[in-house]
DNA sequence: GGCGGAGGTCAACGATCGATGACAACGAGC
DNA sequence: GCTCGTTGTCATCGATCGTTGACCTCCGCC
């Protein structure tokens, strides 16, 4: 916190920009940026507006200016349901390939936490906590509840998305030995016999869960 | 934080203990409780001295002499392996069982939350976040996955633990509508469905994870 | 050339934080 | 009854927090 004071966040890169007068709109990006960072990194508490105004580059006050409040800045980088699009699209099979490359790729969290990180940290924070729960009701429990067959649809969906959550925060923010070394197919591997097991609905009475029917 | 000025924690119960000068183990062990009912809610940064001082009906001062820091007193409620060890003896088909036990029971998150729940919250700690990995790795990657057979036991295992504690966010932290209004029954069977096939090695080649050998 | 406004800095505020040390109240032992 | 160690309170320190308003600096426009 004191030799930090280097700038972190010119790397929007897109016109180098000088030293002064830059545009509005890039500041403002450039505050949101080092907000998702920090607030993903330290949570709602750890993270200070002067610190998120370092990374970006210019005084604690311009927060102030383009969003009104440390809240609001908050609010302005939660998470949104974009980053689920895709699954509600990908065929049940490929689920648990969609798990994989979720859990791994995307940047790793040292340099950009995943949006559900910077949630959890701040969960002291009841309204990002409800806006989280709303969010996974909408995506998982409503639309893609709908693609699944048998019994308790919304619950198994939401099974889905509680590994999904667990899957990414072991591999990424606590990087546990064995899941921070895995390759990326021996995740899919595992994951899809556990994945196929929930999401298909069972047809025999021992609990089989293979596709292949039995 | 204005109202509650309430004595939360003279519940400890065992002796009246008048208003004045309990014993030293007697505030100790309340500060204990409300500091883990604290740091599990609103992580280490939104728990307060004073709040959990406050709690326990002490002096915040008492904080620093009983434990000498606040990082000192997060330590000693940090959590610690215990609450696995029933899992390393359970046979593995009951093993969704307990998950689904572990999920489920135990006082409710407005109550007491689960010792992960504080790491979680106060993942911007370092120091809390080595002392989980470390902790995981050695009961899941360590003793659980020697009770496995086939490829990647530890990845298996660590997969389990990111699981258990997916499912434990989702249904007692953030409360999503299935996972919150499940039956324990149904939260079992489903989660048998998916752990039974991560568990046991496939037998056959389209992935199946039938435990009937299939 | 001067001017107005936008982009940005600066100093300061009240509040709260973790932490410290002096001091009061009480009980056990002589 | 006096003393001394234990238990707990109180006032306070310096640091940092979110937030605000005054001020500065530069560019485009008349």
């Amino acid at each position: 916190m004191d030799g930090s004071r280097v700038k972190a966040k010119d790397d929007t890169g897109e016109r180098p920009a000088r030293a002064r007068k830059n545009s509005a709109a890039d500041t403002r990006s450039a505050l949101m940026a080092a907000a998702a960072l920090r607030f993903g990194r330290y949570g709602y508490d750890g993270a200070s507006i002067r610190d998120i105004a370092g990374d970006a580059g210019v005084d604690a006050a311009l927060v102030y200016r383009y969003f009104g409040s440390k809240e609001a800045l908050f609010a302005s980088v939660s998470m949104d349901t974009a980053i689920f699009d895709s699954l509600l699209e990908v065929p049940l099979d490929e689920v648990a390939a969609w798990v994989s490359d979720f859990v791994t790729n995307g940047p790793p969290d040292e340099e950009i936490p995943h949006p559900v990180l910077s949630v959890l940290r701040s969960s002291s924070r009841e309204d990002a906590v409800r806006q989280f729960r709303d969010n996974v009701a909408e995506v998982f429990s409503g639309r893609f509840a709908e693609r699944l067959e048998g019994p308790d649809a919304e619950l198994r969906a939401e099974l889905l998305a509680a590994w999904l959550l667990g899957t990414s925060l072991m591999r990424k923010a606590f990087r546990t030995p064995a899941l921070d070394a895995a390759t990326t197919a021996a995740l899919e591997s595992h994951l899809r016999a556990g994945i196929t097991g929930l999401l298909n609905p069972r047809t025999c009475e021992c609990g089989c869960t293979c596709p292949c029917g039995v």
